[in-house]
DNA sequence: CCATGGTCAAGAACACTGTTCTCGAAACGT
DNA sequence: ACGTTTCGAGAACAGTGTTCTTGACCATGG
């Protein structure tokens, strides 16, 4: 039954956006509002289930594409990634401005969606250290210590094995992915640029080299 | 008038974000609901006018800081750009998430926002534009046919003098700024990045070098 | 077989919201 | 001093999130 009204709040939320009313949804269900507060105890608590559930489906897509390429053919793997992230985001719109748009003020992410939050960054780390051995070298990033430190902190939390100025590039790619898409699904290339997915694999392309991936 | 609703609207959407109260404003001025409809014809107006508004803060913001900086020290002028723009952002976080956060769907963005909306990265073509000659050349970045046509038009519509790769780097730039502010702004960074401006400036600084801005 | 307990949804109520309309009171120009 | 315009109040309507009470159903246990 919450995968019922999820549902139809998933389908509400393309339409309405952001302001989901918990009395439309519950009216498509042939329920009375109050009915909803069964299954979830306000509505904040079903836009933050809904959150996690469009983390996780982002992260899925991304994990299932990159399955399915071979492991040692690293830009390949990385712009499956990359792509299955894009692609995601432009069938899901309204899912993908719930998690990458403006937060609502006060509301804190609950701790239940940092960890699928993380699995795309993830994802990007995990195949540059694959990569250890065989990455090009990094020119010119030289680091200030205090940033050098937060580098290495990242590292050794999760016992990584990629030097600073490496991870920092997967950050700076990172950062870049979800850029380039907040433009594009939020409209901001609009009577800019028509060639979408060669302008985002081109953007990619570009990261992938300043992460160091061998061609 | 206007003026003082749109002021006390500002301060309510710092605290309530994109959810604004009509009736909470008309409180805070003494004022009924309805008198806020003399001055703007729909919530929805008045949103827009925050909107143009805030565009044009944060152009003015830019600007100034720039043109503090010489003319011909293109990478302070750059870094005086886009520091410029994240200080503004961070003041003030709400507009921001506003004009750079998830849009409401429907709502179409008026004609009147677009041209405050591109000063940004007007501002960066012309720190480029203004290094032609002495700038670097761009290593690898193979534009498909599809996308150096939308670079041409781009280019072309306003008789710009720089050549297809060029502006393409500052396109990238231009994306990453608002990537890396997007991030820290609605608190992707928390937990994760303590030295945020050194961060920033790392950032951009590596974009600089994308486009080619001579050291 | 009846009683008990638990699950579910309905319905009314409260305090809000945006929006529209009518009306009256000031203010202004002539 | 008389229109006319400008402004805001107030009531009304439809919609919202949320809470609480009530009642129907259904299973299990004595």
């Amino acid at each position: 039954m919450s995968q019922e009204i999820k549902a139809v709040a998933r389908r509400h939320l393309a339409t309405d956006g952001a302001n989901l009313s918990l009395r439309a949804v519950a009216r498509d269900l042939d329920i009375v509002a109050s009915a909803l507060y069964r299954y979830f105890p306000s509505r904040d608590a079903l836009l933050t289930a809904l959150i996690i559930d469009a983390y996780e489906a982002l992260a899925a897509a991304a994990t299932e594409a990159e399955s399915a390429v071979p492991r040692d053919d690293l830009r390949a793997r990385w712009l499956a990634v990359c792509r299955a992230v894009r692609a995601w985001a432009l069938a899901n719109p309204a899912e993908y401005g719930l998690i990458y748009g403006a937060p609502v003020p006060d509301y804190a992410a609950p701790q239940d969606t940092v960890e699928p939050a993380s699995k795309v960054i993830l994802l990007l780390v995990g195949i540059v250290t694959d990569g250890l051995g065989r990455l090009n070298s990094i020119k010119a990033s030289p680091l200030t210590m205090p940033l050098r430190a937060d580098l290495r902190r990242l590292i050794d939390e999760r016992q990584g094995e990629l030097l600073e100025e490496r991870l920092d590039r997967v950050l700076v790619a990172w950062t870049h992915l979800f850029g380039v898409l907040n433009f594009e699904v939020f409209g901001r290339l609009d009577d800019m640029i028509e060639a979408r997915a060669e302008y985002f694999d081109h953007h990619m392309i570009l990261m992938a080299d300043l992460a160091g991936l061998p061609k």
